[in-house]
DNA sequence: CAACCGTGGCT
DNA sequence: TAGCCAAGGTT
């Protein structure tokens, strides 16, 4: 039996059928619902995203209605999620959507690529999943499974094994049904193969994995090459009255773009030459993929002046997109008021 | 290419 | 604990 008809049989008898993006009667699925879940999926657990999904689907509940909506509407229901330009992206294509193809995600694996936030992988899984389209994906769960069942070596991200991988992807495509066995690809990553003490007992190809007969399953895929995460120190004023906190939005680049966040300077003395006397309050540490972020937060001695700052009341701060960041802050500033 | 871009759970 | 990395894409 082929590779990939093992795969499909295994999904219909062990795969993941009732995701919320997911429907049982294919004919039924949702572009837009298939794409939304890719985007937010990206480096993203499928637990987290599951509140995310349906409070989203819930806002706007079309395609058309994410294009009309406000970007700031947009990066609210993202609050939280991180990889903030995912939202923007999301934004922007579909507003693409609107202008260049009838209002709908296009039905052609070239065409949606060249949408904002679209990649060759999530292409292919809306290509798969949507349009039961026979396009192979390549996500960190098929990576996995590929990597130890043909034996691929190299890191997983150098474009030579990329490029070693994307063959193997297309050599086992699956053309009777597609949606069925990108989804069981993903499935067998998520839950059989693996990263530690895969399940190889209940994996449906364990017969022919190169990995497992060599046994060194564990070895494969080889480790990402570590990134150094540069140390980053901030220094935030922290303005709270009548339960409002004073905010401002941050740049349209960089971290957390276009997000609400505390007047924040990168030196003490920028922040001293404009609000001199301010008062340290307490320090916090937030970790990004690639900074290492200490926070360190001061009391404004005075007005802040600022045409862009706004005064948000914190029981409406849902209504403002801010990253996880700011939440940790008020957080302990209320541990500190309390002691 | 390699850097950039969040967050949280797991070991 | 500290590292690893999850349904990646863009610049």
């Amino acid at each position: 039996m082929k590779f990939s008809t093992k795969v499909v049989n295994w999904y219909q008898a062990h795969g993941r059928k009732n995701l919320p993006w997911q429907s049982q009667d294919h004919s039924k699925v949702s572009p837009y619902h298939v794409w939304l879940s890719e985007i937010m999926l990206q480096q993203t657990q499928v637990i987290k995203v599951m509140t995310y999904f349906d409070r989203f689907i819930e806002a706007l509940p079309t395609l058309e209605k994410l294009a009309n909506a406000d970007e700031q509407a947009v990066l609210s229901l993202w609050s939280g999620l991180g990889y903030y330009n995912r939202a923007k992206n999301l934004h922007k294509t579909a507003i693409i959507c609107q202008q260049e193809h009838q209002g709908k995600l296009p039905n052609d694996l070239s065409q949606l690529m060249a949408l904002p936030g679209i990649g060759r992988s999530t292409a292919a899984a809306i290509m798969s999943l949507a349009f039961d389209q026979a396009e192979p994906i390549m996500d960190g769960n098929v990576k996995r499974v590929f990597a130890r069942h043909f034996l691929v070596s190299g890191e997983p991200n150098k474009s030579s094994t990329m490029q070693q991988l994307w063959q193997l992807a297309e050599k086992h495509r699956e053309t009777r049904e597609p949606a069925a066995y990108t989804q069981g690809l993903m499935d067998l990553g998520a839950k059989i193969c693996i990263k530690h003490q895969p399940k190889c007992q209940q994996c449906p190809v364990m017969q022919s994995c190169q990995a497992r007969d060599q046994g060194v399953i564990e070895l494969y895929p080889e480790k990402k090459r570590k990134v150094i995460q540069q140390e980053v120190n901030l220094f935030c004023l922290l303005s709270v009255r009548n339960n409002q906190v004073a905010l401002l939005p941050r740049k349209s680049a960089g971290i957390w773009p276009n997000l609400w966040f505390l007047p924040t300077f990168d030196s003490v003395d920028s922040l001293n030459a404009i609000h001199a006397g301010a008062e340290a309050q307490f320090s916090l540490t937030h970790k990004l993929t690639h900074r290492i972020l200490h926070l360190h937060i001061y009391r404004a001695s005075g007005p802040i002046q600022s045409t862009d700052l706004a005064w948000v009341e914190r029981d409406l701060l849902s209504e403002r997109p801010h990253p996880k960041a700011l939440t940790h802050i008020l957080d302990q500033y209320d541990n500190h008021q309390l002691h």
